[in-house]
DNA sequence: AATGACTGCAACCGCGGGGCA
DNA sequence: CTGCCCCGCGGTTGCAGTCAT
């Protein structure tokens, strides 16, 4: 079968009508098997594209806007816990997409980071801000106990890494809001 | 008003993983 | 086991809008 061709895909920005056919066209038959999508629908697009454009834009309760102080602050925790996985962070932040906050990391947040290090008293240097995750994405599988069902066995290490269950607040009271409902144990089933 | 620099976001690219024949 | 196809992820690029001069 035809790859994603070359010649005729077309890219750039999408228009309003390449929205509204997509939108219709998945809204009737459902998601699934880009490739076929994009070539049903009669879009000029590849299939990625025709993913990326739903995902991050057309999908329904899309949040768009600013993000809230409490979703930065959730960003930064769970960016120091997980690195970049951005799909993981994202899927705490109802409405947002990994591309958004992924965007939202490098254009905001990186800086931030980044000229706190510059100017940062000495307690901040114990505890670096981004550089690292606190743990790799197989400490996280780890502690959730993948392979044996322990359940209730909460693997507290990062815990003591990061220096505090409370990670950062005391540190950057100025940018980070401690939300009260937010556990770390509050996401690892979705790990 | 013109224009060059900067910023933020949308979109693309390349790669790896999973499912299936 | 192998190869193919599709999907999803993370990194990167490109461009439109904004700001500074």
């Amino acid at each position: 079968m035809e790859k994603e061709g070359k010649s005729h895909v077309k890219r750039g920005l999408w228009k309003p009508e390449e929205d509204m056919i997509l939108k219709s066209y998945i809204e009737t038959h459902g998601e699934g098997n880009w490739a076929d999508i994009s070539r049903r629908s009669g879009l000029k697009r590849g299939g990625k594209s025709c993913r990326l454009r739903w995902k991050n834009y057309l999908r329904p309760n899309i949040k768009r806007g600013g993000m809230s102080p409490q979703e930065q602050d959730l960003i930064i925790r769970m960016h120091k816990l997980l690195g970049n996985r951005w799909s993981l962070i994202a899927g705490r932040l109802p409405g947002r997409t990994d591309n958004e906050v992924k965007n939202y990391w490098n254009t905001h947040l990186n800086k931030k980071s980044s000229s706190r290090k510059q100017n940062a008293p000495e307690s901040v240097e114990a505890t670096p801000f981004i550089d690292k995750p606190v743990m790799s994405t197989e400490e996280v599988r780890r502690s959730h106990g993948e392979g044996g069902e322990g359940e209730e066995e909460v693997d507290t290490t990062w815990m003591n890494r990061i220096g505090s269950p409370l990670p950062l607040i005391t540190h950057y009271p100025d940018t980070l809001v401690f939300d009260p409902c937010f556990a770390f144990t509050d996401f690892f089933p979705l790990l």
